[in-house]
RNA sequence: CGCGGGGUGGAGCAGUUGGCAGCUCGUCGGGCUCAUAACCCGAAGGUCGUAAGUUCGAGUCUUACCCCCGCAACCA
């Protein structure tokens, strides 16, 4: 039996669109996933929605829809929106499905017989017209923020969960497991922010409103947020159903992908969940930063919110998944501009890469009829080191992803395509062929179809069609990752296509920049 | 003294345990012709936010200050 990687999205709040943020957090898991199966694994990678909540019940009302016919629409648009983007997830989990609802009350029954829960007051600032409350610190000139109006202090009735009991036992374990939350910066952020000055108590339910869970011993209270969204990652595999067969065999998770604003959730409150259930707790938490604007966060007020269709629309989808998996460094925010956009496209994708391959194809079919010459060593006075630089290429490549450092990941990747185009160059296969020295010639071009192939093998993850396309054109089918760190790979009379496909279309500058302008503006 | 991240050639960024300051794009010059006017080579350009300190030596450590950006707890 194969090793199994448990891998999981946030389940987002489908309160609108999805911008280019959510797609970048989708992607970045479904690339790992890939990765992972590419190398073995039995691979489950979870996304969904976090369905309840008052907002939506709001946003429902504003479309003339039950909470439940939006939800069902959003849901919808989701799924289309991952399979355009080719994200191959194995379960969708929705809050609002029977498979998690019931259990959610289940868990909540049992934390209160634990004693985990209590019953207690909630005092908020509450705004009527919004029916929310609000914290002190969010309130705008003292009022609400989201309305402007007068709020007024009160209180009701609500459960707490024992947070703070759960502390210290949660601090050894991150002592004990310093990999835990990734990057660094933000195990230390969760630790002075919040552990070292008190965990308090979190309220896990309201009576404010009737979208959620409803409390089984007390239907007034609907569970609150983040017990009913976090409970996801184990609900989906039938934990405490009748079936938990996938449960006993993926549990505990390998990594939670979250954004680095929903780390708290993932890093406290939910492992001090999982300890209050006795089970263990996630390998790890992985931190991915934003995307930025110019002009700071995306918002619609601003106008320069990016959504990913638009791009795959126009671009295609694997030079969207590109971009953003290039762009965002290791747990950091990158920045999102037409100009970037359209400048990895074009020197990236068509120049590096694109033309590469094309030039590839080309002399192979000039020189050699479409034939890849067989190996027969090291004949050029290069072909040495670019095997060892290959070679390191693919190590350096392999440990970024195992990292999830999907950006240093391709700048590996690239280098060994920079390199092969320098090679070509170094070697002048133009020479070769006039003054006739077929053997180094033919040694140049398998040095030249092995690095595409190598090149292909490794860009499975982050651009599927890509790599499909690349290995079509120079007509292999060995794709495994262990194959790359060889050199002798491919099998006598592989042909390439007679007429290389470009891979990507140079786009002209100006009239792109234009093009996605005016789509951020909503034009 | 709330917490954190950041201020490096025109732009965007790398810089591990302190040791001649790197990358991509842009600019200038050259090479090549297999290729998607692509590719390859070379050059110019930086007092590494400011001030002081530690050291034989600091972008890299210490202190103070200035500026930018996030987060600040029950809002996903």
């Amino acid at each position: 039996m194969s090793k199994t990687f448990y891998i999981t999205t946030p389940i987002y709040y489908p309160s609108g669109k999805f911008h280019i943020g959510t797609a970048y957090t989708e992607v970045a898991t479904d690339t790992m996933a890939r990765y992972k199966r590419l190398r073995g694994f039995d691979v489950r990678m979870l996304t969904g929605l976090d369905e309840h909540g008052q907002k939506i019940e709001t946003v429902a009302k504003e479309h003339n829809q039950t909470p439940q016919e939006y939800v069902d629409g959003v849901a919808e648009y989701a799924k289309n929106l991952w399979k355009k983007m080719n994200i191959n997830y194995d379960d969708f989990i929705r809050t609002t499905e029977k498979r998690h609802e019931e259990v959610v009350a289940k868990i909540f029954d049992k934390f209160m017989e634990t004693g985990d829960i209590y019953k207690g007051e909630y005092k908020g600032m509450y705004c009527m017209p919004c029916e929310s409350y609000f914290t002190e610190s969010q309130l705008i000139d003292g009022k609400c923020p989201d309305c402007g109006r007068e709020v007024k202090e009160m209180s009701e009735e609500a459960y707490f969960f024992n947070m703070k009991k759960y502390a210290d036992r949660l601090l050894k374990f991150y002592e004990e497991n310093p990999e835990f939350i990734e990057p660094e910066s933000r195990k230390n952020e969760m630790i002075n922010n919040f552990i070292k000055p008190g965990l308090e108590d979190l309220c896990v339910s309201r009576t404010t409103f009737d979208w959620g869970v409803k409390v089984s011993k007390d239907p007034k209270h609907v569970v609150y947020v983040w017990l009913d969204a976090l409970t996801n990652y184990i609900t989906a595999l039938g934990y405490m159903s009748d079936n938990d067969e996938l449960f006993k065999k993926y549990w505990p998770a390998d990594v939670h992908v979250v954004g680095k604003d929903i780390v708290r959730f993932h890093a406290i409150y939910w492992p001090i969940f999982l300890m209050a259930l006795n089970l263990p707790l996630p390998k790890k938490i992985f931190a991915h930063g934003f995307i930025m604007m110019k002009d700071g966060k995306m918002s619609k007020s601003k106008g320069n919110v990016v959504y990913p269709d638009m791009l795959v629309d126009r671009y295609g989808l694997d030079a969207t998944r590109y971009f953003l998996l290039r762009e965002l460094p290791f747990g950091q925010d990158g920045v999102f501009s037409p100009e970037s956009f359209v400048e990895r496209f074009n020197f990236d994708l068509c120049n590096d890469l694109g033309n590469l391959l094309n030039r590839t194809v080309s002399m192979v079919n000039k020189y050699f009829n479409g034939t890849v010459p067989t190996y027969i060593g090291k004949v050029n006075e290069v072909d040495d080191e670019i095997e060892k630089f290959a070679k390191e290429q693919v190590e350096k490549a392999e440990a970024y992803l195992e990292k999830m450092q999907f950006s240093n990941s391709l700048v590996e990747i690239w280098g060994l395509i920079s390199r092969t185009n320098k090679y070509i160059d170094e070697t002048a296969p133009w020479i070769l062929a006039k003054e006739e020295q077929t053997e180094k010639l033919a040694s140049v071009m398998y040095h030249l179809v092995e690095n595409l192939r190598k090149v292909a093998v490794m860009l499975r993850p982050f651009m599927p069609d890509t790599a499909e396309n690349m290995l079509k054109q120079i007509g292999i089918n060995e794709i495994s990752w262990d194959s790359i760190y060889e050199y002798e790979n491919i099998p006598e009379n592989t042909k390439v296509i007679e007429k290389g496909e470009p891979l990507f279309m140079r786009l002209n500058m100006e009239e792109e920049v234009q093009y996605i302008k005016d789509r951020m503006a909503g034009k």
